[in-house]
DNA sequence: GACATACATAAGTCAAGTCTTATATATAGT
DNA sequence: ACTATATATAAGACTTGACTTATGTATGTC
């Protein structure tokens, strides 16, 4: 799964909330803490865990009888990574579509090319590196 | 729709990279880019570009025919922002809990009331803001 | 070893999301 | 007005995910 479909789950985000605020936390801390408000089972939290789990948004290890898991930043941060670029391109494109606005650039070199669609390139942010970090 | 739920989507986040990096696009032009790698139907594409409209992560205006999408920042940067806390409370909570190693503290106050659950708290973090700002 | 506790897994149900094909709507051009 | 193009919507099939209850498995306790 990937790291968005994760984060995607209410109850999840509220879980990786609670981690990061409360520090680690036994599965039958996230149940108590969890259930309150969503008023599922502890086998339905307990898949939840397993979710996150499988997409390494957490750790878990064992002491007792009890399960304690905490967060693992790695792919929160790739995730904001993503959304840190779109952003970036996007912002940068509009600041260069504004200069480019500004200069009163009138010519548009037009190669009558294949590019059946879009809208015209600014021509600035067409060299920009490739966001699609995330497959 | 939740903005993250907007992003699980595979070719939906496809699309939001399109836009930062080739700036604003037709449908058409979404279509076609969106097509090639996902192997997906104009409607297909058409239905992904409604849940981004309703999300608002997109600006739509109209030119002759054609509809004319853009990207729109601000519910990318509540995700961005969103994930930044978590990662941020629980880094701040890990720097918390090795100065409180370091510093080689032995007493617990244990004020053996009813809290149940959970691992034993570092202090320092217990007065940290909230992290929920999207529910 | 028997029992309780903490947690995970199994099996089945139900709702929601993502496609498909077919069709509607709107604008432009002739 | 007729036709073509661009895009959206409708209806239905299919899949997937998120619950439920019931049960399994490990660990600790007596």
């Amino acid at each position: 799964m990937d790291v968005f479909e994760v984060l995607a789950e209410p109850v999840r985000r509220r879980v990786l909330e609670h981690l990061a605020r409360g520090g680690e936390l036994s599965a039958g801390g996230v149940v108590a803490l969890v259930r309150e408000e969503f008023g599922i089972s502890q086998p339905a939290v307990s898949q939840h865990l397993r979710v996150l789990r499988d997409a390494d948004l957490v750790t878990v290890r064992q002491e007792g009888t009890r399960r304690i898991y905490g967060l693992r930043e790695e792919p929160l941060a790739e995730a904001e990574r993503w959304l840190a670029d779109v952003r970036g391109f996007w912002s940068q494109r509009l600041d260069a579509l504004g200069t480019e606005l500004a200069r009163g650039r009138r010519q548009r070199r037009a190669p009558a090319g294949a590019r059946a669609h879009g809208i015209p390139q600014t021509g600035a942010a067409a060299a920009a590196p490739d966001p699609r970090r995330m497959a």
